[in-house]
DNA sequence: AATTTTAATTGCAATATTACGATAATTATA
DNA sequence: TATAATTATCGTAATATTGCAATTAAAATT
């Protein structure tokens, strides 16, 4: 069907779904260590930097903005585009305490 | 397309993605978590537990068992699951490495 | 050996994702 | 105001993903 089932799940489980899909994709990866390498971060430097064309990165951009990972600032006919600094660590935590569950011992096979 | 130009982007990249790929769907945080949760981690449990078909289950485990986060175990008829508590600890950190890049007065917009 | 139990595989339908050309929208500049 | 520059959106093609019924495979039990 390619349709999810996410109500039978739970919303965090869903919270941690969603946020890692996002990351599930080179490009966005990309993006996030280019947006953080330099200090400009204008959609048009990714498009050259990365090698997608425009409307893909475009598209990319979106779905990072959607979890709130990264905030758009308009300047002029460009777009600025940086890291949300509470949200970034608030995912970080959200994965760390994922994988902090104590797994000692469960490894029975 | 829907195919992925993973050839533009470094190995880096490309792994962190897929590990996160397989990490971004519900089912398959429920998965790691019920195995984790209880010390039998045996299929036919997880179609019980999680409310999917059976074929639906064993299409995730394979996915988990791709990136190496689970093993299976055959006992009989049955097959038990569990986690690779050494890839688990190597997919945490490639996580948190990723997520310990400094972003300090990234926040420009 | 036949049956039962359990999980993997196959095949398929529905939907989602990826990528990009064409176009629209918006602001700056000539 | 017309043009240029830049990014978002639309539309579409190709491929991937999700989910399940039916079937197969393999081991245990009768």
């Amino acid at each position: 069907m390619g349709v999810t089932k996410s109500e039978i799940f739970s919303e965090s489980q869903n919270q941690i779904a969603s946020v890692a899909k996002v990351l599930g994709h080179p490009a966005r990866i990309a993006i996030l260590q280019q947006i953080i390498k330099a200090k400009s971060c204008i959609c048009g430097d990714l498009v050259t930097e990365i090698g997608l064309a425009q409307p893909t990165i475009s598209q990319h951009l979106r779905e990072l903005k959607n979890i709130g990972i990264i905030k758009g600032d308009i300047e002029g006919t460009r777009v600025c585009y940086c890291i949300d600094e509470e949200k970034w660590s608030e995912i970080r935590d959200l994965l760390a305490t994922f994988f902090q569950q104590d797994i000692c011992g469960k490894d029975c096979c």
